[in-house]
DNA sequence: CGGCATCCGTTTTGATACTG
DNA sequence: CAGTATCAAAACGGATGCCG
């Protein structure tokens, strides 16, 4: 019933032993909750998924994601670039114009994401439903 | 460019007409966010892989977790129930014992997820790697 | 155009104490 | 044991106005 890559855990849980090389997942400093942390970011998935088609301005981002703060954009593309998904190139011109991009890391992190996504776009459907079931079932 | 499974996203980007079958991503109101909320969640990634070794008491998911208030995780399990993702099963015994159990949905769920986690396992390093060179970066 | 500063409301998470 | 109730803090997101 284990599915893929998850060597041992069982034993790990198991034994109270729950370290590995890569830190434990369970501990909040393991590096991996870092990650973890900027999926649940509310706009980083979707600009992921926006810049995938390529460069894209600040503007026209935010056009995109429909209501967002100019405040609130600019800290998830500035998380972004901290942790090396995406490059921010300004041009000397007027008006002024950002372009943002989709680093190698960036790109390859899409892979992951439309897995979610699709997932997503899956089970959805049956999601709602069951909500709906469990909301008005148990009267 | 173009990675999989995004048939189309840069015409319907264009066209501005970035609605299909599956609803607008772009949208708040999209099913498809509703599920992304969920994976957002800062505990609801853990519990369902913890999930994925079987069933487990409420007391062992918390101690596994570390620093969770009760409320907090009840609050995470009730909506995974809602969704349909575990199920919760009350043995009337004394002590009293409550076990959570993933649906096949829920376990249906692991296989995207650990897509990001490895993706996470393997890139974390970087990632610190370039938070630590952009914050002492630009000095 | 692309922000930054400021203020503020909501949501989320947590600590703690208590109960069936 | 498995929660609930209460209180408090904080992280997050958003609205607005100004500026280079």
């Amino acid at each position: 019933m284990v599915t893929i890559a998850q060597p041992g855990l069982a034993e790990r849980l198991r034994a109270g032993q729950r370290q590995d090389e890569r830190g434990n997942l369970f501990d909040a400093d393991c590096p991996t909750r870092l990650i973890l942390d900027r999926i649940g970011d509310k706009w980083t998935v979707l600009l992921v998924i926006l810049l995938s088609e390529g460069p894209m301005r600040f503007t026209e981002l935010r056009t995109h994601l429909g209501r967002v703060a100019p405040k609130v954009l600019t800290q998830s593309l500035r998380r972004m670039e901290r942790d090396g998904l995406v490059t921010r190139e300004v041009f000397a011109e007027v008006p002024p114009r950002v372009e943002y991009e989709l680093t190698e890391l960036g790109r390859d992190l899409l892979a992951p994401i439309d897995a979610v996504r699709l997932w997503a776009e899956e089970h959805a459907a049956r999601i709602v439903a069951n909500r709906e079931r469990h909301d008005s079932g148990p009267a």
